[in-house]
Formats: structure tokens, sequence, C-alpha cells
DNA sequence: ATCACAGATGTAACCGTTTACATTGCTTTC
DNA sequence: GAAAGCAATGTAAACGGTTACATCTGTGAT
């Protein structure tokens, strides 16, 4: 491979000239470039990333850390910040942290080291002293789904409260009278979130009773086990609300074991949108989340925050759409 | 952050004693090492990545392309090959192709100048002379399902023309005698080898006939395509083996749509042993490959490379499992 | 006493860029 | 006609490690 020093001998021009030329950052004489240029071409010459790395701190690489790559929520997540990343060059380093903060913490403090860029968090359970320890040291990051409204750095989410609200009163709709709701574990804020806009709607009806919510883990098995307990305690309910799609599939599992017709019996409904709910039977009325966007758009962030643009700290609020479906015909 | 410099000056030593320690390249007098090891743990030193790449050609990362992570089969070997790196301290890039030879080799010319230490290609696409060239400059790289026997490097595969027989024997002994086959696009070996299992069994049987074949591009509308096909010409089918899981739900989503009852009417039997085969309804049976262990397996080979071990070009052929559920009961 | 050699460490070049600062030659200004 | 200013380019010091080679000491062999 040949080096900047190579091209500059071969355009009789120096090492600084060439770098000028390269990354337009200062002017040079026109016919000199043109030589430069032609060097460039001839030796075929690319910049070494590492070494320019090295010199400026930041290697064109963007982490990307999320809990599993296995569920379903984040490879769209993954692809989105993939794309738009790959569009500016970069290259997106992938790190599971299967919710553990110490993971995370390694992931930081060996990225660190590797002259990342930024850093992308779909995470809840990232401490706010590698936040700001990262703001510190000037690497930006962005987050999704986090909770603190103190947000010291950009976050983007759903706007899940109207979302479980758009669920809740699709049921209603639909004609259920005694919707039960299956939560998420209540540290995630998206959980908590969903949890209100549903006792929001649910709370004017008639015969509404706090023990048609039931917690779950965000997983099918606690979906079905959701649905299990309910049905012990309130075997007349005929919405569900889930507080995610893995959730729901869980439910409408549980519901086919036990013979209960979706949606004669009991009307389900999802959250999230991830592709998984046009293959269950019957397919799955979800609310859906833009998860591609959100990943591009988290990517966008964070390159604009790279390139030294605005350290705005905003939160990011997207609107998520109901997609009817037939677990709620 | 300190460097190693800072190190050495506390130390009262040079800094190639000191990197002389971190490496454990040569010896080193104890009273010394201790005394480094003290500096070091009172800087809280931490040796810098970029520069070890930009000295040592390797940036301890790796490479992981890819056809597309929204496809269901990757993730898990996503999961598989960055664990076991996680394991060995190394990050993994990611990076979607599409199967367009044109971004792997985008890739392959993007991440050389990263001097990432190696590649595991999931493709089908890879050019012969991308291979080649990455061997020339002795940056090792691992293939997942990719064909040649001429093989210039390792390739890890499942025994999918083995996996095939099992499946149709499996519909045989359940009592199928019309036995089509949607297969996936021949440019994959995978779905050559497939084929080919299928042949040998189905073969034999009397009233076999080629058009039980059909082509699908492993996705699930192909699968659902193809049983429509398959519908007109051989109104009989009992039992359809799809070339992968996704084109086995699109299957399943046909034969419902037209009423036909799986698995009292037609039997479906899958290939790939993706989560998905779990929630369908009915549950899929399929010929399950270790995803997760692949790789890891992979990611295990390429370690061994670059750590200078073995240049084998083994070809490395996994084991299928049989995973009887009800589309097949 | 001398030589060879091994043990322990230091020196400095190198990896391939970027960039602050210096230099050079002209033009402009009073 | 000297000072000032600018355009264009060069020089060399970073960036933070690794490592070939040099150096120095002490030891056993001859």
């Amino acid at each position: 491979m040949a080096t900047i020093r190579d091209v500059a001998r071969l355009a009789g021009v120096s090492v600084a000239t060439v770098s000028r030329v390269i990354n337009k950052t200062d002017f040079v004489n026109p016919e000199t470039a043109a030589q430069v240029l032609k060097a460039i071409e001839q030796l075929q010459y690319e910049p070494n990333a590492v070494a320019r790395g090295l010199a400026g701190k930041k290697m064109g690489i963007i982490a990307l850390i999320l809990p599993d790559i296995l569920n379903p929520f984040f490879p769209a997540l993954a692809r989105g910040v993939e794309d738009e990343a790959q569009k500016k060059g970069l290259t997106v380093i992938l790190g599971n942290s299967d919710d553990l903060g110490l993971k995370e913490s390694t992931y930081i403090k060996d990225l660190k080291k590797k002259y990342v860029d930024g850093f992308i968090f779909a995470s809840n359970t990232i401490r706010e002293e590698d936040v700001e320890s990262l703001r510190k040291e000037g690497i930006p990051i962005v987050l999704l789904d986090r909770g603190l409204n103190t947000a010291s750095c950009p976050v983007i989410r759903s706007n899940n409260r109207a979302g479980a609200k758009l669920a809740v009163q699709h049921l209603i709709e639909r004609g259920c009278q005694k919707i039960a709701h299956i939560y998420g574990p209540q540290e995630f804020i998206t959980a908590r979130e969903r949890l209100l806009g549903y006792e929001e709607v649910v709370g004017e009806l008639e015969g509404y009773s706090p023990s048609l919510m039931v917690s779950g883990k965000f997983d099918i098995e606690s979906g079905r086990q959701g649905v299990e307990h309910l049905l012990t305690r309130h075997p007349q309910i005929d919405g569900i609300f889930a507080g995610n799609d893995l959730m729901a599939i869980g439910a409408l599992k549980a519901l086919r074991e036990r013979g209960i017709l979706v949606p004669e019996q009991v009307k389900v409904c999802g959250f999230d949108g991830i592709s998984l709910t046009e293959i269950t039977e019957p397919e799955l009325t979800t609310v859906a989340q833009p998860i591609y966007e959100m990943g591009g758009l988290a990517a966008r962030i964070l390159l604009n925050e790279i390139e030294g643009g605005g350290r705005e700290n905003t939160i990011i609020e997207l609107d998520v759409a109901l997609i009817p479906r037939k677990s709620t015909r």
C-alpha cells in the first residue's frame, strides 16, 4: 500500500500539501493539486484510516450497543443505523449488553481506546455516570428509549403513552369491555409509559379493576403466563393489550392452548410493530414504532454531533401508528 | 489519558520496558516489572488501541459481513460471533451486504484501511478474487455457506444434503406420499444441496415427478407463491419440504388461506431452525442448523488464524437435527 | 585476565497521518 | 523602497504505541 509520502514524492511536493489536497483543508494551487491527484491516482493511494485515527482521535466508527440482537426488535434498529452510517462512510460496531450495566461499561471502556466517534445506546441500564463521562470527554452519544428528562444528550423514543391509548381505544371501538394489560418491566420507561396510557383510557370504563394489569418481562413466555394469571382472575376479559409484541404473541399462544378464539372471544393488541406480528395466526394488531427510522435518525443525530454540529440534548418523540389486523377484527 | 511515556517516567524506566511488561513479550526483572505495574495502576493507564493498531496493523476488530441482519437467520449467527469475539477481547463490525458483490468489495476496501484483524463472510456473492486478495495480504477470512471446494480459506457450513434427506424421510414416515419441494435460489450452495438431498430420497417414490419442485427466493412471499403454483399442478400433494423456514412459513400461510389443514391434509417441514418456527400456527417442523454455534465456531477459527495459528483451509460441515413439531404431526 | 554470552534495559526509528509554525516570493501601500 | 500582507508550500512535531538494535553488567569458561 502506498503511503502519503510516496504520493508526495511522486508529485514532487511535501506530505502536508498532499494532506491538504485530500482533505481540502487549505488552499492549494490548482496546478499543484492536479499533480497530487494524478499521483494519487497512479499509486492507487488510499489514506490509512488508523493513522488518521491516531492523529485525529476518530476512527470513523460508531458503536451501537443494544441489549440483544436476538430480540426481534433490534435487527431493524441496527439496520437503520448501519444504512445511515454507511451512507456517510462510517462503520458500525455492534455490542450486545444483555441489559447489564457492567457489559455496557466494559464496551465504553474498550471502545474509547479504539477512538470510536460516538455511541448509540439502546439501553435502559446505562449509568448516568457513564453518559456523563463520555460527554465530558467530548464523545457524542445518543440514547434510545431512555428515561432521564435531565437528558445530558439526545434521546429518541416513541410516543409510548399515546400509542398505548391508541391501542386501548381501538380495542374499545372493536367492542371490548373488559380490557386487560400485560405490562413490561417497570424499570423500562417504555413499559411505564404504556402502562400509564392504558390506565388513562381504561380507568374510565365501568367495571375496571387494577387487577386487570399483570406484569410480564417483555418476552413470549411471560406473555403466556400473564394470560394464565389473567384468566383465573378474570375469566370474562374480552381484550388484551400487551406491553409489547412478544408478550402479545405469548398471549396468543396461551389463548389458543385454552381453546379461546382470537379475535372472536378475546381481542389482542401488541406494541412495537416487529415483523413477527405478520406471521402469527391470527395476524397481530399492533402499535408500530418506526423502528428502522429510529435507527436511522439516531445515526443521523449522532453523526451531526460528531461533525461538531448541535449539542442540543433534545428529546425526540416519534409518532406511532396502530396497525389493525386480524387479532382485533 | 495517560500514555506509555507517562508510565515510563513515573516508573523510572524506558517505554520499551513498559511495553515489555504489558505485553509479556520479553523478560523483565521482576522488581522492575513491579515498579511498572505500580505506575500503571497509579495512572490508571490503558494502552491506546489505535496506536497499537497502527504499529501492529491489527485493531482488535473482526468484521462480520452478512446479507441482511433483518433476515431472521442472521441475528443468531451474529450473536454467536459477538459472544466469542467478546470473550477474546475483540469487537465486531457488522456489515449488511444485501448479497451485493459490490457492497462486499466496498466493505473489504474500507475495512482493510481500518486494519481489521479478519473477516467473516456469510455470503454467496463474495468474489473469489476478493478472497484471494485478502489472503495474499495475510488477512484471515472465514466463509459461511460458501461453495468453492477449491477453498482457499476455512469454510463452515451445515450438512445441508443430509438435512434435506432427514426432512423428506420424516415426511415419508409421517405418511406423506406426494412430497413437493420449494427450493431456494440455485446460486446458493445451500439451496442446491438441499434440493439434491430431496431428489435423492424422493426420486425413488412412485408417482414422483420433477414438477413437484418449484423455485422460491428464500423469503416468505415466495413460499406462499410456491404453494400456489404447486396446488394448481398437484392438488393432491400431502407433504411440502421448503428449502428454508421462511418459505415454509409462507407455505403455511398459503395453505391456511386456501383452507387446507396442516398437518391433517398437508404436512410441512422447513429448514434452518430459526426461532420463528416456534411461533407459527401450527408450530413448524424444521431441520435445525446450530446457527449460534456456527457463528461462535467461525469466530474461533478466525481468531485462531489471526493469532498465527492454523492455515488449514478446512471445510467444516456441521450436523443438523430434525425438530419434529406440529406441522408434521 | 580475557572472551563470550546471557540478562536487563535503553535508544530511537517506525507505523502513516494531521497540523502548528516557518518560510518563500510577490504584491500592495504609504 | 521598506514594511506589511498574502498565497502557497515546506518542515517537523505531534498522535501513542512496538520493536530492532545497541548498550551495559555480571558470570563462567578458558
